[in-house]
DNA sequence: GAGAACGCTAAGCGCTTGCTCACCTTCCCT
DNA sequence: AGGGAAGGTGAGCAAGCGCTTAGCGTTCTC
């Protein structure tokens, strides 16, 4: 199922995690959590999809919950990755904000599934996990306030709230995997072009005012 | 823990349920849901919040689900209400967004438990009650793009994707009862004044240019 | 003032849940 | 050929789930 998001962006998602039956759990349990939510998944169901036993599941991971944690943990780090990226890049404030909400909202669209998981399962998570995700949170909305700020430095952007906006922009890109469809009919480059205008005209942006 | 939403707007939730008892359960199961989602709220969590023994329950609601779609329907009657009134309201298309953006930010704030079970538990519901519960939300959606289409027509916005915007606005004004909390620094009239802007920034809303 | 109706509880039924355990392969290493 | 990880299974346990039922006190009706 999700086999059409495996190579978008050049990017083969849970290559990181051996041996291949812990793979294969792990994709399993993305798929159940985004169409039935954690609580509502069972762990037959997880080990079903993945073709193995229920008892196969707890010989690569403790509990339910670490799974959730992991994914939840590898799919802010990407996150987090795209945003510092952009935030980092060559270009204007501009630009670079173009390009954060471009390449953030492709994401969440390309991979709504797990992006579904990552953003809206994390009360699931416990304590010690919840922290040590919100703390990876808290450096992605860095990383766009810190565009928000250069562009009201450089004259660039007009926004009077900095961290209201910011918190918009991110709620903004982020609600996309809420309602993203593989079956609608536009693709995660559209809503990415559309989102990135949108969010520049949010923030006022003028075209390199001091040229 | 609802009482400090008692009276927002001279609005007073749940007045419409009665008898009390129900009404004491149905608030009950909306704070239960908000904080731990449908699935890992148990009937004996609603009815020991709401101070009686787990079987009460079942005298008012058939099943536990019957209590969540009560919520849904009540909660996207109000949103409905909210935006066909600021829809249909007076004035040009910009004032009628501002008033739409403003008042629809508000309700999810200020309700944000509530907003919360209505917005983000939609597939907990059985298929039939969440094919009448899209209706509704099909109707919302209708009420936001109207005022687009008008500011198009009356020259007053510039948006080259009308449907898109439409979707994006809705989303941005949803997603704040996931992130809204009434801890946080911001009043939902603050939250409310900010995303009415952002909006009229994101449909390039000009001023009156027919004057 | 008898009797039905209502609102509620204590107890518990049948089932599913997350997770464990004893055991079975397969495969590599010496 | 022999031995031990590594990776898997079938059966099942204790706990908790949604929901039901028998029965109790109070209130309303005539």
């Amino acid at each position: 199922m999700d086999s059409a998001e495996d190579t978008v962006d050049g990017y083969r998602p849970w290559s990181e995690v051996t041996p291949d039956a812990a793979r294969r759990l792990l994709v399993a349990a993305v798929e159940a959590f985004a169409e039935r939510g954690y609580h509502a998944t069972t762990t037959r169901d997880i080990a079903g999809r993945a073709g193995m036993s229920p008892a196969a599941l707890y010989i690569h991971y403790k509990t339910k919950e670490e799974l959730l944690h992991r994914i939840s943990r590898i799919g802010h780090d990407k996150a987090l990755e795209i945003l510092t990226t952009a935030a980092d890049g060559p270009g204007c404030a501009a630009e670079r904000l173009d390009a954060a909400v471009r390449s953030f909202v492709r994401w969440h669209a390309a991979h709504h599934t797990t992006a579904r998981v990552v953003q809206y399962e994390l009360d699931a998570l416990a304590p010690e996990h919840r922290s040590e995700i919100v703390t990876l949170r808290r450096r992605s909305d860095a990383a766009v306030r810190r565009i928000l700020a250069d562009g009201v430095a450089a004259g660039e952007f007009d926004v009077p709230d900095v961290p209201g906006t910011t918190l918009a922009v991110l709620s903004l890109c982020i609600d996309v995997a809420r309602w993203f469809s593989a079956a609608g009919q536009r693709t995660p480059d559209e809503v990415g072009a559309l989102y990135a205008d949108l969010v520049l005209r949010m923030v006022g942006a003028r075209p390199h005012p001091q040229k």
